[in-house]
DNA sequence: CGGGACCTTGCGGGATCCCGCAGAAAAAAT
DNA sequence: ATTTTTTCTGCGGGATCCCGCAAGGTCCCG
């Protein structure tokens, strides 16, 4: 059994490093790489590696990486060991987890102890192991209780990747109608709504661009998830006809 | 002599508290504070001390506990040590550094010699330390080369918030047109601008919107700059008279 | 089958945004 | 001091956004 770290964090991966080879003895090599693409490549190579790797790194983010590297091996197993719970993240990952795959997610800010109980969790009991905090936020998310909707999340990312009304009903094949609808809808979630008929109202707010401000301030988006909406987008783009 | 480490990663902390033990034998004691408000607290306390902090953490941003703590003392020597170079966050720095202070800003890439060098240069050598990189991402910033002012800065910060241009009129003091002045020089220096009389065109983009997606995506703003923005603006708004 | 909950779509209108035009005011250069 | 350059400002109009209203559609449940 070999196990792959991708992180760029020297000091972090010397850590990992020991703490595999403390959980789990039977491991017999661990590779390191310090960013996305190599880490891809080496997963590649050796076909039978387990993973554990952090999310957001410079050259090519964790996201991508384990989104490349489980279509290629829907059955690899991955560890995500992370500084933070964004609601971005959290949801990133979600929506990338093959069906039937085991993963973990756990913080940095967890212990020793916990770090290790998830290592042998996941790559010798075949366990799933997600964060409590994570879990958390998982439920609320998906939860409807102040959770968003995929379809409000998606047009969430429209707005914020500055997209116009039309474009995104072009995008999502709506009527322009409809994408108002679906905005309106998520300014009330985002509590950015203006209950109208405020008179002498100041409405200091372009809802729009508010809309976009208190999903980052919640962590609802974060620049790695732009930059994954942003790539999308051009490729959307480039399929387009030029009118 | 004290040093006083700010840095929410406990790996990191040891490993900064060892590289100052081995650089500065000639310090007598380190400090160590696990996030901006604990930070501020000890730098009140303890008179002497020079500070080794990193920006982003959970509770306080470094930003914001450097900004008190040379508000209370310029003169106290505050070495940035920080995973990025986004210009948000050096802009943010050189915005709050006093006249005359004694200051440095390194990356946690950077090697053990360097910070080691760093340390020495600042504490012991009063002299100013800035990463290259940091340093070429400053030059760029200010230089007008590419560059942004202040004022246009300023007013990305103020649509990033989600305020329309009458809300940002008032906060500035300028007329609605000059802030949709500011706002066309905007698009041109982000490259989002339309050069109109497309007829057909695919004027697919909401250019305020995009303006603030591209200016994340280059990093020119990020979520600790949103951040404080969002306080000032908080602020802002309680002294405003309500209509 | 009828009613309810939900989503979609068109229409219309008021508010906002984007920006060319041109004069006034301020700042910088000569 | 005068010219040049930059910035600020009002006006006007077309495009876009925001959203109430109302007419279908779909799906589920009794």
């Amino acid at each position: 059994m070999k196990v792959l770290i991708i992180e760029d964090d020297p000091l972090h991966r010397s850590y990992l490093n020991e703490a595999i080879r403390a959980a789990l003895p039977e491991c017999d090599g661990v590779l390191e790489a310090e960013n996305g693409n190599s880490g891809e490549r080496l997963a590649r190579d050796c076909k039978s590696a387990h993973i554990v790797m952090d999310l957001q790194m410079s050259q090519r983010n964790g996201i991508e990486a384990a989104r490349t590297i489980w279509k290629e091996r829907p059955e690899t197993r991955i560890l995500f060991w992370s500084n933070y719970s964004d609601e971005a993240y959290v949801r990133g990952v979600s929506r990338i987890v093959p069906a039937g795959a085991v993963y973990g997610y756990v913080l940095k800010s967890a212990s020793d102890d916990r770090l290790k109980l998830a290592l042998r969790s996941i790559f010798i009991e075949s366990q799933c192991v997600i964060d409590r905090e994570v879990r958390g936020m998982q439920q609320r998310s998906l939860g409807n209780v102040n959770g968003f909707t995929e379809a409000e999340y998606e047009i969430l990312v429209d707005i914020a990747l500055g997209l116009t009304d039309r474009a995104i009903a072009q995008r999502r094949n709506l009527s322009v109608r409809s994408v108002q609808n679906r905005l309106q809808q998520l300014y009330i979630k985002l509590g950015v709504y203006q209950p109208l008929g405020n008179q002498d109202d100041d409405s200091r707010f372009n809802l729009r661009a508010r809309a976009v401000a208190v999903a980052f301030l919640r962590k609802l988006l974060n620049h790695s998830a732009l930059e994954r909406a942003e790539t999308d987008l051009t490729g959307w783009l480039a399929r387009q006809p030029h009118d």
